[in-house]
DNA sequence: TTTTGGCTACCTACTAATAGGTAGATAGCA
DNA sequence: TGCTATCTACCTATTAGTAGGTAGCCAAAA
């Protein structure tokens, strides 16, 4: 009764920790075989190349967090909130360093040698992130609920730049506080409470 | 009368440029020999092992960087030119594809799996900038030139944080004004011209 | 002055380990 | 029967790193 994931599935989730941790360069599939007590070959059986392995990974990242988002938006809570409910993820993750970084951040910085494959659905995740978090602003702004300084297109890529550079920051500094710190500033300040 | 840079310089700057594309996993000795056109062993007799190539890289854009903010920092220009030049600085590598990434930053990524002699360093840049930019934001607090919403030491943190994801995002999105975009509106935001 | 010795920078040639990937066999299940 | 998942055993290329040699330079000793 213990493990109802499927080897594949557990394949991507070691090869999802791996990556947060060290980049698409950052593990082997010797790694991977290590970690869950199976052969590199039958690891080559469920995603026969590293470039098909972290495609499927960032396939299944971005349906994820497609979910994730999509549930945030219910009626139930106010664009506010939402903005909220997406740190408070994000912060969860990091303070108990389950996957500590969003896999598509950290694949971002090594965009320029990744496989055409990933990169493509990197970017495209980017963008899905961009629309969710520009759709949110807009729906408060037109709600009346806070007051932005610029166009919810300019104040989504604030936030989305500051959200992934506060993940680095926390790592750099070792201190999982310092995420929520920036990133709660942050959306106090788009959201226009000063004034 | 061409290249004046030593041997050891030229391995530093290909070592460089590579990070910056693909991390502390995506260069190998292979690459810097085939760039510069001198063997791997010939690397070696420089810098013995990877650990120590990365460690004296890290240390002398350290070096650099310290020397480049500090000459900001001249009585000359305004707090707020300061930070404008800071990120003009950044604006001008990204749109040139120098640099086009701290080295710094995206190390900070690979933290987990880095050597420790290298991570240390990592961090105290980390530490270095924070500290500058605190110190400019409180110079011009001090001098009444900008009012600020919070303390120096967070809307550091805070600029820090958007200028390493936008960064990420200009990458991500293979737009390089996209670094000016966002690192603009945050600096105009952070100095509260709005109010 | 010539010679000697040491130093630096580079070389060829190597190593052991690891990388991603393949071929082909086996065992169980539909 | 054929399919899926796994295995053993292998391959080639690349990894970081080493051993040992050579050519040039510079300074002190003869």
């Amino acid at each position: 009764m213990e493990s109802m994931a499927s080897t594949s599935e557990k394949i991507l989730d070691v090869a999802q920790s791996l990556i947060v941790a060290g980049g698409y360069n950052g593990f082997s599939y010797a790694d991977i075989s290590a970690a869950i007590g199976i052969r590199k070959a039958s690891i080559h059986h469920h995603f026969p190349t590293k470039a098909e392995l972290v495609s499927v990974l960032v396939d299944r990242y971005r349906r994820q967090a497609e979910v994730g988002l999509e549930s945030l938006r219910g009626e139930l809570s106010s664009p506010a909130e939402q903005l909220q409910s997406y740190m408070n993820y994000w912060r969860t993750c990091i303070r108990d360093a389950s996957p500590s970084f969003c896999v598509c951040a950290m694949l971002a910085g090594e965009m320029q040698m990744l496989p055409e494959e990933v990169a493509s659905r990197v970017r495209a995740h980017f963008q899905n992130l961009a629309g969710w978090l520009t759709s949110v602003l807009r729906a408060g702004m037109e709600q009346d609920l806070f007051r932005l300084n610029n166009r919810p297109e300019e104040e989504a890529q604030m936030l989305m730049a500051s959200v992934h550079g506060a993940m680095l920051s926390a790592r750099a500094f070792s201190d999982p506080g310092l995420f929520t710190t920036i990133v709660t500033l942050q959306i106090t300040m788009l959201l226009g409470r000063n004034c």
